[in-house]
DNA sequence: GTAAGTTCCGTTAACGTTTACGATTCGGGG
DNA sequence: CCCCGAATCGTAAACGTTAACGGAACTTAC
């Protein structure tokens, strides 16, 4: 318990040789022997050596260089998940990384091209949405082989090397969607739908898939549709949902996973369905919100983009910063928001912006403390 | 941007003096003249010096003892906060934190003496669950008096001079609670009533009106029952339920906001009462899972007991090591658990004990944060 | 056989802070 | 006048790591 951890001083005078030898084996950096490097191995494995961060730091003073490759965004989905990862940088207390933004504008829009500029200019890691998983797989295999950790954020990149994956739980979002649903909605017969970006997409697929399980083991009286999908285009939405509505006349919930949620509450508006449909959405922001205030959208399913903000920074950090055994799946759990709570998220999100605006992070009033 | 930032020479050079007297004079030990005193402090401020940190901590290496002041528990609500708490003090990169858990075994019972202790043996800083909180705080005081840092957990103790506060929203937690049960329940008429610990609780009372609140303003057609305390005794709880159960025959449902809702559920099963009754309950414990997974208990509020230990331990570490500008004021929103999503939170707990019984911090499906 | 180049390794000065110790002044009591 | 203590300040050695430099041994090339 008490006893003072080894140093490179320790493990230098147990093999009789240098500090500066031993700091070379363990970095493997060049002009040591192989004989020794191996010698200095294990005997740091054997001491338990672990290095002093705050010593190398200050030795060292070198900033870590994070690029975080996301999207503009149609909502402020992806605002929140970049204002999370800046609040943890900022959070950090050794104040030593750097963060580079680089946007995409549109949904596929120049996203390998971001990634390989990133790798090119030899950032120390990348926090990245890969909007299209395939075809981004090969990019990252280069970045996992130029050493480069990359944290995948809201979507996984199967297959690809990627340090870790940070989203919400898929799982847990569409049972939970499909267990309102079905509580909502009582015991008649009936028809649900859902629409969801591209089942090409694991999470997408594994939502439905949950919500399809749990309406099929609970409610075996409501009877789910075939999926929509709308690759997030606003027409592809609102087109397939106005016919949805007139070949299902008696359709009586929707589950919205898709982020662009308003063109279907358009069209679920002007088919003039909107008081008779039981509405569950995904995701928080501002267009949404008189739909939930009224009643239209019972539920919303919030995937707190904050939150994976910060985890994936954390995450990226700590491996960075001490070759993090943590883990590197980390599934959020949802926040569910309707009538009644909607205000509580409002106002947290309200005070990020506030606290962004002002330039630091959130101030506090009532701290009593001397 | 790219500026080094200011050291302690830099002070002591601009104005001619000796780093060890602007040392002295930036922590007011003794040796340093009012006068120079003065000088430093204001040549700090406009050179804009903040600490490195990583220096300090090499320097001194001094540890930071915290003192775990909370409850032994009847569910394992406790446990997770302590589990929290030092999976957070794990991940601190400088390893300069010590723990001391103080526990009581039950409510209320030797807190002011564990606290006590706590600040006569001098800790750098204290986490508590204040369940008594008029009661305790002036001891609180003290601590503050004694510039130590307290955070509340679970439970505020208001005017008691504490550092922060770490809880579940109530706001939050009630109004989703009446909002499930308004569209659980439908539009017909019925009674709803609610079980509580003690309504003196600041909490206890926030969630009764929340939920209150959240019934007359959307769903009319409810009556809110007067509260029922129970102060945590198994028998008062079960005794009082199953007069309201006699006194009630048409009771549509009940929030059970206590910790200790298994007596609730006892009386309702010994009045028969079980199938008839919608009910929400609060925190997720084996004992409660059955109950859960044949649908007795609808849905139940889990107040997220991981994710509260690590904020608190966070706001008081940052608070010790930079004098911590972030909010003191933490609202934790709630998660939802129902039959679909159960697995979700099962899972992760179970892991989370795996890891602990290991011995080390959790290293898979981590946390739920923020 | 010397110059130059390699390969390996030891030494040392930083990094910014803390802490212990030494130096200087000044006043006052002997 | 000398000594002592108090008050105020300067100095320097740590803390563990990094990075640059220098030296020794040993090869290769002329």
């Amino acid at each position: 318990m008490g006893k003072p951890p080894t140093t490179l001083r320790d493990i230098a005078k147990s093999l009789g040789t240098s500090i500066g030898t031993v700091h070379r084996a363990l970095h493997d950096n060049p002009g040591v022997s192989a004989q020794t490097k191996a010698k200095v191995l294990e005997a740091a494995k054997s001491l338990g050596y672990r290095p002093n961060l705050a010593a190398r730091y200050l030795s060292s003073k070198k900033t870590l260089r994070l690029s975080v490759n996301t999207l503009q965004g149609t909502t402020s989905f992806w605002d929140e998940v970049r204002a999370g990862i800046r609040e943890e940088a900022a959070s950090i207390l050794l104040e030593n990384v750097e963060l580079e933004f680089r946007t995409c504008p549109r949904l596929g829009e120049g996203e390998e091209e971001a990634l390989e500029t990133a790798i090119d200019e030899k950032v120390d890691g990348i926090i990245i949405f890969p909007s299209r998983p395939q075809s981004l797989r090969a990019t990252i295999r280069r970045a996992a082989r130029a050493q480069i950790p990359v944290v995948c954020v809201a979507t996984d990149a199967p297959h690809s090397g990627r340090l870790g994956i940070v989203a919400v739980d898929t799982l847990a979002s569409g049972s939970i969607a499909g267990d309102l649903m079905g509580r909502f909605l009582g015991p008649k017969q009936g028809e649900v739908a859902i629409t969801l970006f591209d089942m090409a997409i694991t999470e997408h697929a594994e939502k439905y898939s949950a919500f399809e399980s749990t309406l099929r083991s609970f409610y075996p009286n409501l009877r789910l549709l075939n999926p929509i999908e709308d690759h997030d285009v606003e027409n592809e939405g609102y087109c397939k949902c106005r016919r949805l509505f007139d070949e299902h006349p008696e359709l009586a919930g929707i589950y919205v996973t898709t982020e662009a949620s308003i063109p279907v509450l358009k069209a679920a508006c002007d088919a003039n369905r909107l008081e008779r449909l039981t509405i569950i959405t995904t995701d928080l922001f501002p267009d949404l919100v008189p739909y939930i205030r009224s009643g239209a959208v019972v539920a919303t399913i919030y995937q707190r983009p904050r939150a994976q903000g910060q985890m994936a920074l954390r995450m990226l950090y700590e491996f960075l910063a001490e070759g993090g055994q943590r883990s590197h799946q980390v599934a959020l759990a949802p926040h569910l928001v309707m009538r009644g709570n909607l205000d509580f998220f409002l106002r947290r999100q309200s005070q990020e912006s506030i606290a962004q605006a002002i330039g630091e992070t959130s101030h506090d009033l009532a701290g009593d403390f001397a």
